[in-house]
DNA sequence: GTAAACCGTAAATGGTGTTAACGTAGGTGT
DNA sequence: ACACCTACGTTAACACCATTTACGGTTTAC
């Protein structure tokens, strides 16, 4: 990953800083609200102390659902893992019902990462983004799909023009390393499942969806 | 509406109940944050003042969010007003393009009525949620298309028994006066084409999306 | 060894929602 | 017409929040 010249004082605030990040973790886990001040109280400092660390309360919410959606990630993945590699539609549809299952379990943590803006700030997680974990397992998930079924896909000439744009050039979590430009429209319909997904869980968390709704209409 | 025995209290009482609500509403158009000082302020009151009205910041929330969605229903509305009545489909296209364009230009008003919490607080709206105007317009254009058309629709028994349920006995914006019971396949059909636009708006919106897709694979 | 960078502190500023105690006008009952 | 009471507004205060400033002590680097 990153060279290491570890000066012991980089090793130090490295420590300082993820353990930052995780008591905001834990805070969230015990329904308490994130703050500054609660996130330094846990840790036995005040709280201007943190802006030694982080530039404001906005970049700390920024760092914390990159860190909440990645480990979220893990979790859809081991839900995938259940089943046999080759079997690359369940695994699919495991994840999708794990997030799903994710976001009622932790609907604050689910806001934070899915529901909060990202343009208007011009945040740091506008470069997150980019890598965004859920984002790539989806992706990737998705491709061993294809590659096994070799479902139908859009030609990329057929696209939107704006459309042949965006999955040429993603701006959006999408692991398109490994898919031919070519190929580039199985990205196209990545999308449209990943609107209809999102769209659901969002109505479902957000108490705008009938919630005797359980597991039925899912992606597909 | 409601009966009327108007005793001038109560008439002086509804009036400042409907500044309160409007001044709210003018601040947010303004690009300022809602708060219970700004707005006794706008209003020449302090801020306790506003408790004889709304018990909580979170109920003025509420109440807010509700007259933005009956305001931006409006709005959707004379969107498709402007094509004639028979064009079914087309009316809906506009209204939810309206839709979607509402929410780009006030995407704070679209995340107080479309992004809140709505279960947790045993709030308000809950009971609003039943008559959500949106929620109303966009069931009666579906309608309206399908009384025209009469495209296929699911029927009840086909349904998976939780969504047979929810539309027989809907607690969520659904117009389904009107509808027979043997034709609540349509309200299913609703609530799908609802779930994307309401999945593809909102990580526009929230900046999860590529901005370059604007006008693609919206409903249908 | 000395200078500089780093990391924490306390104090203060201005913002928030919310509660309590208090006065004062308006309408009500006799 | 008088007393009463309720509704509506005030001020003061509490607890919380992000953020800035000025200051002290350690750790590193030269």
């Amino acid at each position: 990953m990153t060279v290491e010249p570890t000066t012991r004082r980089e090793r130090q605030r490295e420590a300082t800083y993820a353990e930052i990040v995780s008591t905001s973790i834990a805070l969230l886990r015990d329904g308490e609200d994130l703050s500054l001040r609660a996130v330094a109280q846990r840790m036995g400092m005040t709280a201007p102390a943190l802006y030694r660390y982080v530039a404001s309360y906005q970049e700390l919410v920024d760092l914390v659902a990159y860190e909440v959606d990645r480990a979220a990630t893990e979790r859809f993945r081991a839900a995938a893992d259940t089943l046999p590699e080759d079997d690359v539609a369940g695994r699919l549809c495991l994840s999708a019902t794990a997030f799903r299952q994710w976001a009622h379990e932790s609907p604050r943590e689910f806001g934070l990462v899915f529901a909060n803006p990202i343009a208007d700030t011009s945040c740091a997680r506008r470069e997150m983004l980019t890598l965004s974990s859920s984002g790539h397992l989806f992706t990737d998930q998705m491709k061993a799909i294809w590659e096994s079924n070799g479902f139908p896909i859009p030609a990329v000439d057929d696209l939107p023009p704006a459309a042949r744009e965006a999955v040429l050039d993603p701006l959006i979590p999408a692991e398109s390393e490994g898919v031919a430009e070519a190929d580039r429209g199985l990205l196209w319909v990545y999308m449209q499942g990943w609107t209809q997904l999102y769209g659901i869980v969002t109505l479902e968390v957000f108490g705008h969806m009938d919630p005797r709704l359980v597991e039925s209409g899912d992606l597909f």
